[in-house]
RNA sequence: GCCGUCGUAGCUUAGUGGUGGAGCGGCUGACUGUUAAUCAGCAGGUCACAGGUUCAAAUCCUGUCGACGGCGCCA
């Protein structure tokens, strides 16, 4: 029977005997003794193995394991202040499972290197408490809904047209014809919710969009909800609670890796008990004007660099709302009690304090022509949207959705300077291996 | 699509016109308490690729390839 290393440092197997298995994160000898680090998934401890003690093949295996091997230790635990994490195994025997060749990644490290190199790289401490704090996220998005009675529908991945304007789609060869990977599953939950009434779902998304920066991936992890009945002003107050339900679960489920990377836990905590302000587009570039003495004209979309700016006049995630109609996707109906300088549609795009766009939705437009002029002032074949135009035709009701990014959200919950490594195997422009 | 940075040993790098160095890692040896130990030694190079300038190119020029970042766009 195998302990976890966790439960050695947890301190309640001082003097027993324990068995455990891993693999070498770090060993170094002094003659007559090896000091070896050992990994699991649980964390790290660290292994004594003294001539005389071990038979001497077993020793000599203990000495030459390179970092990596796996192995498996019987010893006795215990408490030391010389050992890193205050506990330490002094070993009675040594079973080598598989001795590592020379492991590839050392010291210094370039972050090409790693990237190369990530399926090995996942190993480290660093990729194993995103990884887990993922575990967490992704769980508890299925909480949150399923808590408030949504059904999970699962839309399909090869999808016939495109829906936010302006990404780029990767086409995929089918038999004879073409047909694209999902950017949104936005169009299909919105024929779902005739059936179920409130959906969410957690699916890849492609968008070959040539963006190579920090926040972009090409195959990346929505969370999308879309619910009957509901405005876009009631599902912002939804993508709020579920953002902080995220942050919650997190707090109390990976309180070790936030430590590790080094998060300010107070501040994710203090963020949670905070209303999130909700503020127009309109507000907005006042706000630039008079803070940041950013003059933006009004109907532009934001930038990064505005929308930065105004996350930095708020300490919580900040919800911006009407943005021009014009430049909307298709189906984001126009806000009419909106107090603006010109159209304005019912949509709202959630920043986080680093100024990501972490969600986007809006009220989705019931009015079937002002969909077929939309699509068609963005030179759109009308032919390719006549079942999605069919849903108007049939009891249309008014209905609003989200996506939530969930690396988007990861990254800034996490501190990550890059997106890439919130996700195990990152799809780039530039990088589709390993 | 536009702008920029980088490419030298397995890894991280020094080297701006004149015989390619070092640290880490590996191998050999020493060491009974290390903290990504220390000490001695050994091996390891198509200086991304192609062309050009020059008596001489890792170094200067042109092109290509690769990687990374920023803008725009987006989650």
């Amino acid at each position: 029977m195998f302990l976890d290393i966790e439960d050695i440092l947890n301190g309640d197997h001082v003097d027993q005997e324990v068995s455990i298995r891993g693999w070498i994160h770090r060993t170094r000898s002094s003659g007559s003794i090896v000091f070896a680090v050992l990994r699991d998934p649980t964390g790290i401890v660290q292994v004594t193995v003294k001539k005389g003690n071990v038979a001497e093949e077993k020793f000599q295996d203990a000495k030459n394991a390179l970092v990596e091997s796996s192995l498996a230790i019987t010893g006795t635990v215990h408490e030391d202040d010389r050992a890193p994490g205050g506990y330490e195994i002094r070993a009675n025997d040594v079973k080598v499972y598989d001795f590592a060749e020379a492991y590839p990644i050392t010291k210094d490290m370039s972050e090409e290197w790693l990237r190369e190199n990530r399926h090995l790289w996942i190993r480290s401490q660093r990729m194993t408490a995103i990884m887990k704090i993922r575990s967490t996220m992704t769980g508890a998005i299925h909480e949150f809904f399923r808590e408030l009675e949504y059904h999970e529908f699962t839309p399909p991945i090869l999808q016939p047209n495109q829906c936010e304007g302006g990404s780029t789609l990767f086409e995929v060869k089918y038999y004879d014809s073409k047909t694209y990977l999902s950017q949104t599953w936005q169009l299909y939950a919105e024929a779902m919710i005739f059936s179920l009434g409130k959906v969410y779902d957690m699916s890849p998304t492609f968008r070959a969009e040539k963006s190579k920066t920090s926040r972009h991936l090409t195959e990346f992890w929505m969370a999308e909800m879309e619910a009957a009945w509901l405005t876009y002003l009631d599902v912002i107050e939804i993508a709020k609670d579920e953002v902080k339900y995220i942050i919650m679960r997190i707090l109390e489920e990976n309180e070790k890796e936030l430590k590790f990377l080094e998060v300010d836990i107070e501040n994710l905590k203090t963020m949670v008990e905070k209303e999130w302000p909700t503020i127009t587009y309109t507000e907005g570039l006042q706000m630039l004007k008079e803070k940041d003495g950013m003059d933006v004209e009004w109907g532009k979309d934001l930038r990064t660099i505005e929308e930065i700016a105004i996350t930095k006049h708020f300490d919580t995630p900040v919800a911006v709302i009407q943005y021009p109609k014009e430049a909307m996707a298709f189906y984001k109906p126009i806000e009419e009690n909106a107090q603006a300088p010109g159209p304005v549609a019912k949509c709202f795009d959630m920043l986080a304090t680093d100024g990501t766009e972490i969600v986007g939705g809006s009220e989705r437009d019931t009015d079937l022509k002002a969909l077929i002029d939309s699509l068609e002032a963005e030179g759109e074949d009308i032919a390719n949207y006549d079942w999605y135009l069919d849903l108007r035709k049939y009891g249309s009701i008014v209905h609003s959705g989200y996506g939530l990014g969930v690396e988007r959200v990861l990254a800034w919950i996490c501190g990550l300077d890059n997106i890439k490594d919130a996700i195990a195997f990152p799809r780039t422009m530039n990088r589709f291996k390993p």
